[in-house]
RNA sequence: UGGGGCGUCGUCAAGCGGUAAGACACAGGAUUUUGAUUCCUGCAUUCGGAGGUUCGAAUCCUCCCGCCCCAGCCA
């Protein structure tokens, strides 16, 4: 209304497309609406009567009366509002027409007392608008808005139109999927405020398009997490181990476990051995070459905070798979040392029958298998990781997991950073989330 | 070919006229009951390019090159 009585704001009664061809293009100034001498009583007229209805969607609009000519074409009278019939959430129907963010947003800021009003780059060009603007209108101050770079990660996409798509098309399973860069999501996952704070310090803000390395977010969160998390052992694709110079009357042994190697102030708790463990399928390899310090036929190996054991024999489906190994144990390594000072080359996570319940296991990598999903394809969701999610049913932690609290971090020695499910865990079904596993050198020394 | 921005290591990023910080990544090595952690060591004679000013330039000037954004009654 204010600018319109300081003839700063016309009705006007171009349609869309004509508008369109007025205003000129990058390299041609544009021409004057031939509503734009309007006489303000008239102006305050007309617009009253869109607000009230009177009109229908895309009739007429208000436009900011600043210059058709301008090399910048958001000066090129902007459209300020239109009429939208729609239900409005607090003034329900009783208006008809909707401002632009142009116009709201310097307003907005200036009422609020907001001093800088930081955005993205693409709003460089509007920031001549935002300050004419605030110039023309009464408000209680003028804030500065100041343009920064938008985050960017890769193996993901960050603009919420593009998250809302995953959600809405099923490609995730909502807003707090474990997958997704939102708040919710992340914290599903297991990321710490901490981390991520440290993360944001270190990759600064600039005006400079960027696209960061996840993997430096994901040594942010191990950083954390190392310090944080208490070890405990986790078993996910299991391997059963019968300990043959175990009695075989159901005896169980209980023994001490440390629950952060480097910080003895976090305590230790008991953990159970028994005839019957299980280890992972990976550390164990029938034909295994030198670097190999895991266990194979014949070779010995640690079990961690329990015994040595030495691999006697492996059994077999008739398919040839590996499906139980036969062991033996040193009764004189309790605890994991030997009092001959006989060395061994590997240390197994395991757990034992009596000591460890069944879990579901949620394996999470990156969504995307491309760097820069948004431009590897006309269509970012071909780039989608099918595996970015990997359901394991059947894995076997510890029992001091129980009562694990829901998005606690803990360590799943050798494996990676995991919590519990704050949606799907319980106690009868425990589900937990992987949020990161551990640098992996011996992933990456393997695989040349 | 109008206007607005940006260009320093593979990725981020300090630096603002006094002779290229740091982090991640990468490559070696040491310690280790997690092939984890920790710890050493190496990693830009050069700052998009070319000229110029200066005793001295990534920093100042000129020209050039490359990339991004803008022609919604979206935000």
């Amino acid at each position: 209304m204010e600018l319109i009585k300081k003839g700063r704001a016309y009705v006007c009664s171009l349609t869309a497309e004509e508008m369109r061809e007025y205003r000129g293009t990058l390299t041609e100034p544009g021409k004057d609406s031939p509503d734009r001498e309007r006489p303000v009583a008239e102006n305050l007229d007309l617009f009253e009567r869109m607000k009230n209805g009177e009109f229908e969607d895309g009739a007429c609009v208000l436009r900011a009366k600043i210059d058709m000519s301008s090399p910048n074409i958001n000066m090129r009278d902007p459209v300020i509002y239109r009429i939208k019939k729609m239900s409005h959430p607090r003034t329900r129907d009783t208006w008809c027409i909707y401002p632009m963010y142009d116009f709201t947003h310097g307003i907005s800021d200036a009422l609020e007392g907001v001093t800088h009003s930081l955005c993205t780059l693409e709003f460089q060009d509007h920031r001549p608008l935002y300050d004419w603007l605030l110039d023309e209108v009464s408000v209680p101050c003028h804030p500065q808005q100041i343009e920064f770079a938008r985050m960017n990660l890769n193996y993901t996409v960050m603009s919420k139109r593009k998250l809302q798509k995953l959600v809405e098309k099923n490609h995730v399973d909502g807003w707090d999927d474990p997958r997704l860069p939102t708040i919710a999501g992340i914290r599903r996952r297991g990321y710490t405020p901490a981390a991520i704070r440290n993360f944001c310090n270190i990759i600064g803000v600039s005006k400079k398009e960027s696209r960061i390395d996840v993997g430096l977010l994901e040594n942010c969160l191990r950083e954390d997490l190392n310090e944080i998390a208490p070890r405990v052992m986790a078993v996910l694709d299991t391997l059963k181990v019968t300990i043959e110079n175990w009695p075989e009357d159901g005896k169980t042994e209980e023994l001490e476990a440390l629950n952060h190697p480097q910080k003895p102030e976090m305590g230790t708790r008991k953990i159970i051995f028994s005839r019957t463990v299980y280890i992972e399928q990976d550390d164990f390899m029938e034909n295994a070459p030198k670097k190999f310090f895991r266990l194979a036929p014949g070779r010995e190996v640690r079990l961690r905070y329990a015994y040595f054991i030495t691999c006697k024999d492996v059994i077999k489906d008739k398919d040839g798979k590996v499906v139980e190994l036969v062991c033996t144990y040193d009764p004189a390594t309790r605890g994991g040392d030997s009092p001959d000072g006989r060395k061994v080359k590997g240390t197994l996570h395991w757990v034992s029958q009596e000591g460890s319940v069944p879990a579901t296991v949620n394996l999470y990598d990156r969504l995307f298998i491309s760097e820069d999903p948004e431009a590897d394809s006309d269509d970012f969701t071909k780039n989608l990781n099918p595996e970015s999610l990997v359901r394991l049913e059947g894995c076997r932690v510890e029992k001091s997991l129980l009562n694990a609290e829901p998005e606690k971090a803990y360590q799943f020695e050798r494996l990676g950073y995991f919590c519990a499910d704050s949606k799907d865990s319980s106690e009868d079904h425990l589900v937990f989330n992987r949020t990161v596993t551990l640098r992996d050198t011996w992933a990456k020394v393997s695989q040349r």
